[in-house]
DNA sequence: CCATCCGGAGAACGCTCGTTCTCCACTTCG
DNA sequence: CGAAGTGGAGAACGAGCGTTCTCCGGATGG
C-alpha cells in the first residue's frame, strides 16, 4: 500500500471514528482496524496521536469550508449567498451521523489539555468567521452584522449537535433574514 | 465529616476540576487531594465516577439557572428583562476561570458515550430555552422570537469559551435588541 | 480496660491504551 | 540462490486510572 494512500486511509477511519465517539474513546488499534494500517505504519506516518487528532481537524477544516464555499457560490445575489450559509447548515446537519461541530466537540473534550487543538479550534472559527465578514462585505451590509450571523450560526451548531434536530439551521436563517432587513 | 459536609466538598472540587480540566484528565485520586474526602467515602457517596459527574452537572445546573433567574429579576420592564439575559452571559463570561458552557464541554466530551449525560445537556438546554420563551411571552413579545435568541446566547457561550473574551455577549445583546425592535 | 466498629490512608488489582518491540513472510538485488 | 531489507501481525511494556481491599488508629459502649 502506497504512502499516501495509506495516509488516506488512515485519516478516513479516524475521521469517522474520532466524529462519532470522539477522540477519547477510540484507540489507535481502533483506528488501525478500521483502516487496515497497521500499527508500526500509524506510528511511521503520524509519530503520536495527537498529531492524528491535529491532521484529522486540519483536513476536516479544508473539506467543510471548500463545501461551505461551493455551496454559497451556487447564488449570484450577495445577499442570496449570505443567507446560502444557512442553507448548507441545514444541509450538513440532515447528513447521516451528523453529531455536531467538529470543532466545538473537540474543544470541550481536548480544549483544557492541548494548547495545539484549542489553537486549532480557534483559527477554524476565526477562518469561519472571516469568510462570513467577506459574504458580509460583498452584499453591502454593515460589518456589524458579520457576529450576528456568526453566532447564530455557531448557536445553530451547537443546538443541532444536540438535540439531532435540523430545524436550528431554519431558525438561524430566519433570524438572519430578519437581520438583514 | 459529616456526609452532607464530605458530600457538598466532594462536589464542590469536582466541579472545580471537571470544570477547569475536562472530566476525563481528572481522576478520583484528583477529587479526593482536593477535596479531602477518602476514596472510601466518594465510592460510598457516589458509587461510580458517572454519578459523580451526573451529580456535578445536575446541581451546576441549579446554581447556573438560579443566578440568571435573580439577574433577570433585578429588572421590572418585561423587555429589559429579555436582555437581562445577555447581561448576565456577560458577567460570567467575565468570571475569573470562564472556560465556556459546562453542558457544551461536558456533551463534546462524553455525549457520544454517555447517554445519561447527553439527556442531562439536553435537559438543561431545554430549560433554558424554556425560561427565555417565558420571558418573552411576558414581554408580549412573538414566540419565533425564542428560537432567535436561544441561538444567539448559545453562539455566545461557545464564542466566548473558544476565545476567552466577553465580547459575544455584546454582540448577541445588539442583535438580540434589533430582533426584538 | 477491652471488644467492636467506623473511617482514613493508601496499597493493590485489573483493565485500557499509547507506544514499542519481536518475529517472520516476502521481496529485491547481486 | 542467498543476503539484506521492508512491512505486517500482534505480543509486550508501561503508565494511568477506576475500583476494591487491607491495615490500622481511634472512638464508643459495656
Amino acid at each position: 500500500m502506497d504512502t499516501t494512500v495509506a495516509r488516506e486511509r488512515a485519516l478516513d477511519a479516524a475521521e469517522q471514528l474520532f466524529y462519532g465517539r470522539g477522540v477519547q474513546s477510540v484507540g489507535m488499534d481502533d483506528v488501525r482496524g478500521a483502516s487496515g494500517v497497521s500499527l508500526k505504519r500509524l506510528y511511521q506516518l503520524f509519530p503520536a496521536k495527537e498529531q492524528l487528532v491535529e491532521a484529522y481537524l486540519e483536513r476536516r477544516d479544508e473539506r467543510w469550508r471548500g463545501r461551505l464555499a461551493r455551496s454559497v457560490e451556487r447564488h449570484e445575489d450577495p445577499r442570496r449567498r449570505v443567507l446560502a450559509v444557512f442553507d448548507r447548515l441545514e444541509e450538513w446537519f440532515g447528513e447521516d451521523g451528523f453529531r455536531g461541530c467538529a470543532w466545538i466537540n473537540a474543544y470541550g473534550e481536548l480544549g483544557a489539555t492541548s494548547e495545539r487543538v484549542a489553537h486549532q479550534v480557534r483559527a477554524h472559527k476565526q477562518a469561519f468567521r472571516d469568510y462570513l465578514a467577506g459574504l458580509v462585505a460583498d452584499a453591502g451590509l454593515p460589518a456589524t452584522l458579520t457576529g450576528s450571523l456568526f453566532l447564530l450560526a455557531e448557536g445553530a451548531m451547537v443546538t443541532a449537535g444536540v438535540t439531532g434536530s435540523t430545524e436550528p439551521a431554519a431558525e438561524a436563517r430566519e433570524a438572519a433574514r430578519t437581520l438583514i432587513g
